[in-house]
DNA sequence: TTTAGGG
DNA sequence: CCCTAAA
């Protein structure tokens, strides 16, 4: 799978940084972040002025003139929210409330696509009472469906449950079934006064929770609301949720209290309870496929499943195989902050299927959420297509979708500025690759798209719960490993786009469905076992190098919109560590390399099992050297028992004698590495000595 | 970082 | 597979 050759990594990717454009960049950024929040600031003085004054002028005409109040205040929050749309959207974590406002007030202005109709809703509300009737009958025809999409976005991006509750109080109130009229009168009765500022007051105060936690999540929670405004780091954060949501319930406080000390900072020494995280992560381990979240459990998701892993270096090391040992390299190069996309193998989503709640119009509804939810519409479209036939559609809405994962680790000394700047290429990486969507249908991958729905089984609804959807990174599914540098040096997009690209042109085991590819690599490490000849295994590193090329291309520039997005990163970096936490994909060893270990095993014995890995598994980096030992552990144990009792991909007996005897062997001569063996069980074989005459190549005797 | 073992 | 103690 991933062939990547540390030198590539190395020398390619690396002695060619792009800091031109990520030190741009990264002035450019800074200077929006200072300015915005001077405007942001100003404007907002100056406007709650300004409201106050209007209001209080047309007080009196308002009772028989309410139309003009309106009208002013109309025109008055308009403008104050345009000017609020660019600069607040820069607001960073630390702007508590004031963040939340700009939130709020964005959503209510800024129409992503998905969120237009409850926009409108929103806006018209306050700004036209002559038309109140005439939205809010809008507002019910549409309330399902934007409920739908506000409690997505606020579940995938809030973590904490106070998240959803205080952030967007609106969308808060629309999930818990709150009419949007109540929303509505909220606001005129207030609107006029504070227009858009009113929208974000109103937030902290109406947190129910708000007291419940302490105060840097509260922060952080602002943040968070922001995200939905982008959609692919809504798509690609919202498995965290998921993640998140098993954690166990009751583990809330001990974990909110230590979430908070994280907050602090983004690495930490190692918290003083492990326990729960332990057993978060085990939590998270067992039931991580398993449970498709559902959108009630909004409240109770947490982020910080398994942080507690992504401070420790060897946990960080186990999580993303990929990049394990390129990252180490990387580390002696920069030994700053390094960006890698987890190989968190495809994305799967969680689909829900109900049928009975997206009904007529709905559909508008199921594709907004799509959008909302992962910035994708694709989907909509090409489920209509598929449905045209006739009055049997299928129905089914999307509650999220995963992507592959991110690893993004930066060092404490990193700002935030450049952690942001980090997490943004990190996505804009992943996306620059084009991203498609798969379907899954009991797990497996529909990849026939000419299928119609029914052919492939997906029209009839007791099929539909094993329909899922997935974001594969472009055209190649690998997911695109990203990495980038900190202050210090930017790892130019190129490499990021060659590591993804290389990376994909071998499929890695996929999360979800394992396509067991690693034997490819292995088979030709074997190759050169027998030759002895260790560089061949290079060939495929190369090939996919040049294919890549090609196809890398420089990461898509950071839209403007960004900057806001980047006030999500925190939350990111808490879920994507959590989703570190993941105990990494299980990759049964096949045939092919349980052999390839057997053979390096008997030539280098126990006790060197980096030197085995390097041998025989070193483009498996998936393989770590602890993981040889494991196997061989287990191969040892499975040669011991009955086959009855074994289990999994069934072995040789061959292999397993061979297997035996080079334990015993082995075990005898305590890896005594001096050549000399006791012809008995083994049989020496000189062809196949190591060369530094470490040991020679003991071969089992039948 | 590796090795060796327990979990 | 994970986690650690030791080396």
């Amino acid at each position: 799978m991933v062939f990547k050759k540390r030198s590539d990594y190395g020398f390619n990717a690396f002695n060619v940084p792009r800091a031109p454009r990520s030190i741009r960049r990264r002035g450019r950024a800074k200077r929006t972040v200072e300015d915005s929040q001077i405007c942001a600031f100003e404007l907002l003085a100056s406007l709650a002025g300004k409201l106050l004054q209007e209001s209080e002028s047309s007080a009196s005409s308002n009772a028989s003139e309410g139309h003009d109040h309106v009208t002013i205040g109309k025109d008055v929050v308009k403008q104050e929210i345009h000017y609020q749309d660019k600069p607040l959207k820069t607001e960073s974590v630390e702007q508590g409330s004031f963040e939340v406002s700009v939130v709020a007030s964005e959503s209510t202005t800024e129409n992503s696509d998905n969120l237009k109709g409850f926009t409108h809703a929103g806006d018209d509300a306050i700004l036209e009472r002559t038309s109140i009737k005439k939205q809010r009958a809008f507002s019910e025809q549409i309330s399902g469906d934007l409920k739908a999409v506000i409690c997505k976005g606020n579940v995938a991006y809030g973590n904490f449950p106070g998240n959803v509750d205080r952030c967007s109080p609106n969308f808060g109130e629309l999930c818990d079934g709150k009419s949007e009229n109540e929303f509505k009168k909220e606001r005129d009765s207030k609107g006029l006064e504070t227009g858009a500022l009113s929208i974000g007051n109103t937030c902290p105060l109406k947190d129910p929770v708000s007291m419940t936690f302490p105060a840097p999540i509260n922060s952080n929670r602002d943040v968070k609301l922001t995200s939905h405004r982008d959609p692919l780091l809504n798509a690609s954060f919202s498995r965290h949720r998921n993640d998140i949501k098993l954690g166990s319930r009751d583990d809330d406080d001990k974990n909110f209290s230590r979430f908070n000390k994280l907050t602090n900072r983004f690495k930490a020494s190692r918290p003083p309870t492990c326990i729960g995280d332990r057993r978060i992560r085990k939590l998270l381990t067992s039931k991580y496929w398993k449970v498709a979240p559902k959108l009630k459990d909004f409240e109770h998701s947490r982020a910080d499943g398994g942080i507690k892993p992504l401070y420790r270096k060897r946990k960080t090391y186990y999580n993303y195989d990929r990049c394990q040992y390129d990252t180490y390299k990387r580390r002696k190069f920069f030994d700053r902050s390094s960006i890698v996309t987890y190989d968190g193998g495809i994305s799967s989503e969680s689909v829900s299927n109900s049928p009975e709640k997206v009904m007529n119009g709905d559909k508008s509804s199921s594709a907004a959420m799509l959008n909302g939810a992962c910035g994708i519409s694709s989907l909509h479209t090409s489920h209509h297509a598929s449905n045209k036939s006739n009055d049997s559609h299928v129905k089914f809405s999307i509650k999220s979708f995963r992507i592959p994962e991110l690893y993004i680790e930066v060092p404490e000394t990193a700002t935030v500025g450049s952690l942001k700047r980090t997490v943004m290429e990190a996505v804009t990486a992943l996306l620059g690759g084009g991203i498609r969507v798969g379907v899954l249908l009991q797990g497996k991958k529909v990849r026939d798209d000419s299928r119609t729905l029914s052919q492939t089984g997906i029209s009839s609804e007791d099929n539909l719960d094993a329909l899922g959807f997935t974001l594969e990174p472009g055209p190649a599914k690998a997911p695109p490993p990203v990495y980038s540098e900190e202050p210090p040096l930017l790892l130019s997009c190129d490499a990021a786009a060659q590591n993804l690209t290389s990376s994909s042109a071998t499929p890695v085991v996929d999360t979800g469905i394992p396509d067991d590819t690693p034997g490819s690599s292995l088979l030709t490490n074997s190759a050169n076992h027998m030759d002895n000849n260790h560089e061949l295994v290079s060939s495929p590193t190369d090939m996919l190098t040049d294919k890549s090329l090609p196809d890398s291309r420089a990461l898509v520039p950071v839209p403007a919109m960004n900057v806001e997005s980047l006030a999500v990163v925190p939350f990111n970096q808490k879920i994507r560590k959590s989703e570190l936490a993941q105990r990494r994909t299980r990759r049964p060893f096949s045939v092919s390399e349980v052999e390839a270990l057997v053979q390096a095993v008997e030539e280098l014995g126990t006790g060197r099992w980096r030197d085995i890995k390097l041998r025989a598994f070193e483009n498996a980096d998936h393989r770590t050297y602890v993981d040889l030992k494991d196997k061989w552990k287990t191969l040892v144990h499975t040669a011991k028992i009955s086959p009855q009792q074994r289990r999994g991909e069934p072995v040789p007996q061959e292999l397993l004698d061979r297997v035996l005897a080079a334990h015993a062997y082995w075990s005898q001569h305590q890896a005594k590495q001096q050549g000399k063996h006791h012809p008995g069980t083994l049989r020496i074989t000189d062809a196949q000595a190591d060369r530094n005459g470490v040991a020679a190549i003991p071969t089992v005797t039948m």
